[in-house]
DNA sequence: AGACTTACTGACAATTTTGTCAATACCAAC
DNA sequence: GTTGGTATTGACAAAATTGTCAGTAAGTCT
């Protein structure tokens, strides 16, 4: 009559992971106050002991979460930096959708909880992307002109502001503005951001977007 | 021998405004999860049970902070608007700074423990800025010229999610793009953004800022 | 097969946190 | 001054949450 004390073995990368996927879960579910110990075990098929184990604790729990969030972060957006698709249009999509997927509500609650934190891994990143967008502005520009290191850091910024407010608000500010709802309204707004962009970058061959 | 059982008598709503003043500085301070009904009798100098005894439960003291942080968004947002001085530059300050001060960080927050919820008050406030900036361009416009409403939304779209993105990582974004710290570049980057946005409204007469 | 390592769990402990309640003190009205 | 209403509090209760620990089971190595 003993009920089956079977257990599951798993490797440490996998139970790791298996903890890991489960509490991101939970954060996009019900939020940072999802993230209890018993809510993750119990989502994860494991008990929370477990958690402890492999984490040491809550806090380590929460350490290797947010490194991993940064990384993954910042992994997407080299791909999206390192891309052949150099068009305005494309590069924009791109950092757009890495902050999606609950990615940028999990920043955003790191920076409440720690707004002085840094970002760690992603730091460099927009001053590659700065340096790379100056750098081909230079080149594509006529042999007297200058332009202004800060501008193209600015556009870097905007994108990176815009791509994290989208994130977190994009769907209920658009409905605000009066906007019609679903994917399609996103890829316009992406596009003509787009073209915004591109009418700054070349001045000269631009203009006529957006207006009919 | 006996010690002073001095007691301070509020009236419900000087009370009230203590305890949700408390409130708002703890979670500005040390996050959401500095929402502890301890730590937030203590900040406001009384015990824990007034808070429920005005507020009913947590989740009460939650809803009213919401709805009052929201309300004064919607405020500052609609006295912007209101505001004499029309001119992009200090309409995005105005803007800018209506999510400063905490309102962002809180807002963030909300999205994350509450993601469908609704932003109530504010629902409006973006179209009617849409709705204005729409008539007056028409009104500007020549004659024979159309302009397409979605592009004016698509303005006040933009303008709002980088607000709120600069409020919650806006100094962080700044630091890893390589900009130098401090109030001053923050400055610039919202003359930087009214300049873009300004050029983008009259094509014209504009175009050659941020280039030097 | 036996020994060894360790992932895993149930039970327990300690602390924290929300919530209840009766008692008290402050104030206003009569 | 007495009375009544209620804002306020200390003490207590209940529940949740993190963390500990000894024991168990699964897999590996000899």
């Amino acid at each position: 009559m003993e009920g089956s004390p079977r257990r599951i073995r798993r490797t440490p990368e996998e139970a790791r992971r298996l903890i890991l996927d489960a509490a991101r879960e939970a954060i996009a579910r019900s939020g940072p106050e999802g993230l209890r110990l018993h809510e993750i075990a119990a989502a994860a098929g494991v008990s929370h002991p477990l958690i402890l184990h492999h984490f040491g604790n809550r806090a380590g729990l929460v350490r290797v979460l947010t490194r991993e969030a940064v990384a993954e972060l910042s992994d997407k957006l080299v791909a999206a930096m390192r891309e052949p698709d150099h068009s305005p249009e494309a590069q924009l999509d791109r950092v757009f959708d890495a902050f999606r997927n609950g990615l940028g509500q999990l920043l955003a609650w790191l920076a409440t909880v720690d707004p002085d934190g840094d970002l760690g891994g992603s730091t460099m990143i927009q001053r590659e992307f700065a340096e790379r967008l100056h750098a081909r502005r230079l080149a594509a520009a006529p042999p007297g002109a200058t332009i202004a290191r800060e501008d193209s850091q600015f556009v870097i910024h905007l994108i990176a502001i815009a791509a994290l407010g989208d994130a977190i608000y994009g769907a209920q500010f658009r409905r605000s503005a009066g906007l019609p709802e679903g994917p399609e309204t996103d890829k316009r707004f992406r596009a003509w951001l787009a073209a915004l962009i591109r009418a700054h970058l070349a001045p000269s061959q631009a203009g006529s977007i957006g207006r009919i």
